[in-house]
Parts: C-alpha cells; structure tokens; sequence
DNA sequence: GCTGGGAATATGTCGGAGTAAATAGGGAGA
DNA sequence: TCTCCCTATTTACTCCGACATATTCCCAGC
C-alpha cells in the first residue's frame, strides 16, 4: 500500500476528462501551444522566437514558465537557445518526430499527409517483422494477453476509445512477445500516432472494414508459430489500415 | 562545427577541446548526471528522487537549475513528479529510448547487451527495408551523396571520428533517398547509437573486417534499382555489424 | 473505522545579478 | 580612402534565492 508502486502517471490519475486539453501544468500548456504551433508550421526551422520577457509577456505568464517549456521543446529537439542570438527553431531532421508528444502535437492541427503516408510505410515495415519474432519468440501468457485484447475489440469497437485502446493491447501485446525493448518503444510512439489517425477516420465516418478477422488471422498464425503467415497476416493489416486512412483524408 | 556548445563547470579553461563531456550548460550537465545514473540502473522505476532542495543542495546549485533539468529528464519520458508525492522514476516502457540524448546516457556507463541486441535487432529490420525504398526511388543526388560518403570512408577509417562520419552519412544518404520523414528521424537516432557501439568495438581493439566492400555492394544494387538485392546487401552489413560488436563486448 | 485539519513538500512566480556573444564603433595599416 | 581587426557596448539568455500557492500525506478527533 505505502511503498507499492501504483503507477498513477499524469492521465491515468485523472478521471480521463480532459484527456484531449492542453492537461498537464502550465510549463506544460505553454509548451503545448508553442509546440503546436512549430508542428504546424506558423514557426518555421530558422525563425526566431526571440525575447524571453516579451513572450513572456504576451502569455501572461512568468519567465521560470515559459523558460521550462521552452526546456522541453529543447530536450526534444525542437528550438536550441544561445545567450545573444535568441531561441531559434532547428531543422526539421533535429526534431523527434518519435516522442509521443511531438506525435500528438503533429496531428493536433491538420495532419500533414505525407508525414502519415511516412508513419504508415514505417508501420508498414516494422510490426510485419515484429509479428515474425513474436511468432517465434511468444509464451503461453503473451497469447493470453493477445486473446484478452481481442475479445474486448470484439466487445467494443473501434469507434469507442475503450475499443482503440484495445485495438492497442493487442498490437502492444505482440510487441511485449518479441522481447525487443527497442521495438516495444518505437512502436509504442507509433501506436499512439495510429490512435490519432483512427480517432481521424472516425470522424470522417470512414470505418468501412470490420477489422476483427483480419486480427484473428495475425493471432492464429503466432498462436502456431508460423512466422512467415504471422508476417503477411500483419502485413495485410497494415496494408488495409492505410487504405482507409488514405481514403478517409482525401475525402475530407 | 556547430555544436560549439562547452561546459562551463567551474572555470575550466580548455580551449574546446573535450568533446564528449557532459556538454551544454549547467542543467544539462545536471541531465546527464541524473540521465546516466537512471539509465545504469542506479535509480530503478518507481525509486523516488525526493527532495527538490536536498538535491539542489548536494550538486551545489540553485533549486531551479535542478528543476530544469528534471524538466528535461521529464519531457523525455524517464521521471514524472507530482506535488507531494516526489518525483518518481518511471517504468522503463515509458521511457524515451529512441531519443538521442537518452541513447548517448545508455552508452555512458556499461551498455546492456541485452539492449543492444534489441537494437542491432530493429536495425536490421528497418535498414535493409530503406535500402529496399531507396533502391526503387533514389535521384542523381542521393547517389551522389552516397558516392561521396563513401569516399570519404576510404581516405579515413572507422577508427577515425571523420571515418565515422562518413559511415553515418553513407546510411543517411540512402534513408534521405526514402523520401520517408519518420524512417529518417528514427534511423538517425539509431546511428547515433551504433556510433556508440563503433567506438566501443574500436576500444576493444575489434574491427576485424574491412567494411567498404559491403558498403559498396549496398551502393550498386542501390545505383541499379535493384530492390531486392539492396536488401539482402544491408542485411549482410547489418548482421556483420551485429557479429563484430557481439564479439567486442564478450571480449570485455 | 471514518472524516477533517494541519504539516510537509512540490509547483508556480518574481525580479535581480551574472555572463556570453553579436553588433557597432574606432583605430591602424595598406 | 578603403579594408581589416580589435575593443566596447548592448542584448538576451542563464542562474539564483525568496516568496506564494496548491496538493497530498499523516494524524488526531469523532
């Protein structure tokens, strides 16, 4: 009870309410409002986001605030500060495009289609190879935690938040199985992206494919061990989530 | 070049020449200090920093530049703190492996080979699939940008900091030649870390192999357009790569 | 055993002192 | 007279310590 750990981070310590708000503390807001604000290009690499105090100012906030946002968009990559030449914005290849952060900050305003056509040709590379290993590499209980997700995909749907946070369990659960801490992170960044592109094709009322049996498909062929049909399972997958996420931002 | 960044601990007159210390300013030192001993495990998830002033107090600086730098440790995922209860190391999942800077304070202490591994692992599932893309849509001025690294790898070696270089450059070449924003942020964080491991290969007095033939065998089917074999060469470098830091670090 | 108040601690705020660096100005040499 | 270099000023970030606020833990009272 004391000296357990409850992990209470930031959002599952609130009662999910304000889970689309700028939330967090006000370094954090502030960093919100800037970082959205380079992602969608009103700051463009090289400008200068010079004054400490007038910005300061204008945000009606101290200068410690805005000085530790202007931290965080720092530690990821973001802006870079010097003495006389001002906080200036840095080339978009410094940019950590991976932090899940920056990824909600990205598709915060309208999401740029080359940058998800990228995020999906990477998915598309990534968990075909990471339903290979996990074929190879899962145990009893990794298949356990699979099936859960599934059945609650299948309670749920995609169009609850219950039901994309099943959708990834059970992606997550595959990575869990590959027993690649790196793989597990970079695909963590990239699940929370997909989460922003499938809260997008909903509202754009283009959920056409039931995806569950292209999911039991994926699940079958790990449960059997057979990583190439594990691999072209997920690539299908993927392939199809793509399509629809294509369709449903030309539409719009 | 442009990291003209220095530490300005006490009043160390070095004319610039260290440069793998801790770097930047004084929170940044500070980062790197509590960055480095998380990620060697001296802090485990879950442990709590308690004591903002404590703290403060026992590295001899203001309560704010602490604070700073718990910003930065936070905005990277490795801490979260909240009013009361401490700041709080968290569990390793949430952890912002993939950014550079986290990287860099994994390969400070003893690198975990277990890690490693995982990463040589995601290596070698999204290089060969770049060289895969690149094969299919590289222009005039990639190739160019890859013969020129390529060169340069053979005036300096591997063992140089300028042969590294080029290395790094050669592999961002062909990501660039992807037109894929998302595999070019999350291979340049990969090769900041394999430049960790090339110079530990390089301590360990283990660079058996000459590289540049598997380099150039990567840059022809590249040239040829031939996805296939640009593929299977990356495997090859890869896994030799693999070979010889595995190697290295038994050796130690 | 439950509830409410107080103590402890972290966050937010503020203004000032210190310092690094870019720009401008002046002097020397060609 | 023009160019180059050196110096001084100015500017904006960096660091500091104190104060105010909010939240949580602990414990006493019911």
């Amino acid at each position: 009870m004391s000296e357990a750990n409850f992990v209470n981070d930031e959002e599952s310590a609130r009662p999910a309410d304000e889970a689309r708000g700028p939330g967090r503390r006000l370094h954090g807001a502030i960093a919100h409002k800037l970082g959205t604000a380079i992602l969608s290009g009103k700051y463009a690499p090289g400008d200068i986001l010079s004054g400490e105090v007038a910005f300061a100012e204008e945000l009606q906030v101290s200068r410690s605030a805005y000085r530790e946002a202007i931290q965080v968009l720092s530690a990821k990559g973001l802006v870079a500060s010097r003495p006389k030449a001002g906080t200036r914005v840095l080339p978009r290849d410094r940019w950590n495009l991976l932090d899940p952060e920056v990824l909600g900050w990205a598709f915060a305003g309208e999401p740029d289609i080359e940058f998800v056509r990228s995020l999906f040709e990477l998915r598309a590379i990534v968990e075909p190879a990471a339903a290979r290993l996990a074929a190879q590499r899962r145990e009893k209980h990794d298949l356990k935690a699979m099936k859960d997700a599934l059945t609650a995909m299948r309670r749920h749907t995609l169009t609850t938040e219950a039901g994309r946070a099943a959708d990834r369990d059970f992606h997550n659960a595959i990575l869990q199985a590959t027993r690649n801490d790196a793989l597990l992170v970079l695909s963590a960044s990239i699940g929370a992206a997909v989460n922003w592109t499938t809260q997008f094709k909903q509202r754009a009322r283009a959920l056409p494919r039931n995806p569950i049996p292209d999911h039991v498909r994926v699940y079958d062929a790990i449960a059997a061990g057979d990583a190439a049909a594990a691999a072209e399972a997920m690539n299908v997958l993927v392939d199809l989530a793509l399509e629809d996420t294509r369709s449903a931002m030309e539409k719009k």
